[in-house]
DNA sequence: CGGTCGATTGACACCTTTCAATACGGGTGG
DNA sequence: CCACCCGTATTGAAAGGTGTCAATCGACCG
């Protein structure tokens, strides 16, 4: 029984734009079915020319790109109210893959609804747009991060980032929120090997700073992590939800 | 005297959509006018609201975003064609600054035009879209460099892809093509310190297979190059010019 | 109970960074 | 016209952060 877009769980996250009663309706059409999925199914694979696009309901997954050396790099972890397939939607093809980590809960967009939303509800294609630039922001972040950041500071950067996002969507409770991902995900996200991922984390742990096991992240002072990671920590800027 | 998108000089390369007469028409009345400017002149500032979006007609730039260790990370390369100010435009201010490396000429667009353009004009939103879709496939590239890629592979890969952008935009004349940056603007890019990104280019330049001095790129076979970076060697796609 | 997967640890090798010094060309003021 | 300064490019040597190799451990599962 799919869920109806009017009460949308992720609708009452300050983290979303709000949907007029019009959005709302638009939504309901365009959306064509709900997906539910195991931890570890794939959802698009690279070079894939998917029918459908998705907004993660509930649940998290991980981008990433198979390098021809057999590397991996994680793009992105995908949370609640993340839009998936959009590079697919306008360029043709996924240019990464899209895989669950814990079970998901996807709503299904048609594709072929794509051009019709550009053509009568340019709001919402604003918002696509919008969309794609936060997608492009946090990429540039995560380039900078590995790029410019050593293993201690980029692994603070990124637990802080993640429990940001956790608490803008609900998710922390008594400080701790599901993370379910193998140190593994983290390591490729970073650039880092796995080896050096779990020391870096047991640093974290010893300086009782985040304290991540068994899929739970524990954070007591997340201004502490952050000024670790030494960024800027700003409140997350408000995205539209699909 | 400004050019008429008309006869814009970009037009000519197959790396572009193609305009229908309504697009150019469309363009030529979105273009408020053209900004020539010096080597190391700011075009956009993190942080900033600016009025005005950008299309680079001539010359190369760079954008970066600097970190509070005051490292910088530099996101990526402007060339010719390359739309800037997308995220201003959506998002309401830039999440990186902008500057050119060579002298250069911009279209520019008034931001508030963007609206209309969405309203009106569906398929020029479309492809906007599509232009950020394409960044963000960059940056997901540039960000399995940095993270999985060696100094040596780093290098080559990036030096490819300049020069595959460069041959598809007709800047390389006999294998070679105008470079106008500084060692520690790839490096930078690259994640690289200033000395190890000079002693790549020297291993380069002595395996012959990639040489640049003085603002000019020379590689005499861009596939060996390839090889090296272990990347896919696919044909740029096509994307849409604003 | 054997087998697999993810998390941990210790030791060591090595790729990169950092530190320092030199070289080279262009611009500027004496 | 030349000395001087500054930005960029080069090089050598040493320090250090990360990666790789290997082995162990605990939890889960057929």
């Amino acid at each position: 029984m799919a869920t109806a877009c009017e009460h949308c769980p992720l609708r009452r996250s300050k983290l979303f734009v709000e949907h007029s009663p019009d959005d709302t309706r638009f939504m309901e059409r365009f959306k064509v079915g709900e997906l539910t999925i195991n931890p570890g199914t794939p959802v698009l694979m690279e070079g894939s020319n998917s029918p459908q696009l998705f907004t993660a309901l509930r649940g998290m997954g991980l981008r990433y790109k198979m390098l021809q050396n057999g590397r991996r790099q994680v793009l992105n972890l995908v949370f609640p109210g993340d839009f998936i397939g959009l590079q697919a939607g306008v360029m043709g093809e996924m240019q990464h893959s899209v895989e669950a980590s814990s079970a998901m809960t996807l709503c299904v967009f048609d594709r072929a609804g794509l051009w019709n939303l550009f053509r009568s509800q340019p709001e919402r294609a604003f918002n696509l747009t919008w969309l794609a630039a936060v997608e492009e922001h946090f990429l540039g972040e995560s380039l900078a991060t590995v790029g410019q950041r050593g293993a201690m500071e980029a692994m603070a950067w990124a637990l802080t980032k993640i429990m940001q996002r956790g608490e803008a969507l609900g998710m922390v409770e008594n400080r701790a929120m599901p993370l379910p991902y193998r140190q593994q995900d983290l390591a490729d996200a970073l650039g880092l090997s796995l080896v050096h991922t779990n020391k870096t984390l047991a640093k974290l742990r010893d300086r009782q700073l985040a304290n991540w096991r068994d899929g739970l992240l524990i954070v007591n002072d997340l201004k502490e992590l952050a000024k670790l990671a030494e960024m800027d920590f700003a409140p997350l800027p408000k995205r539209p939800l699909m």
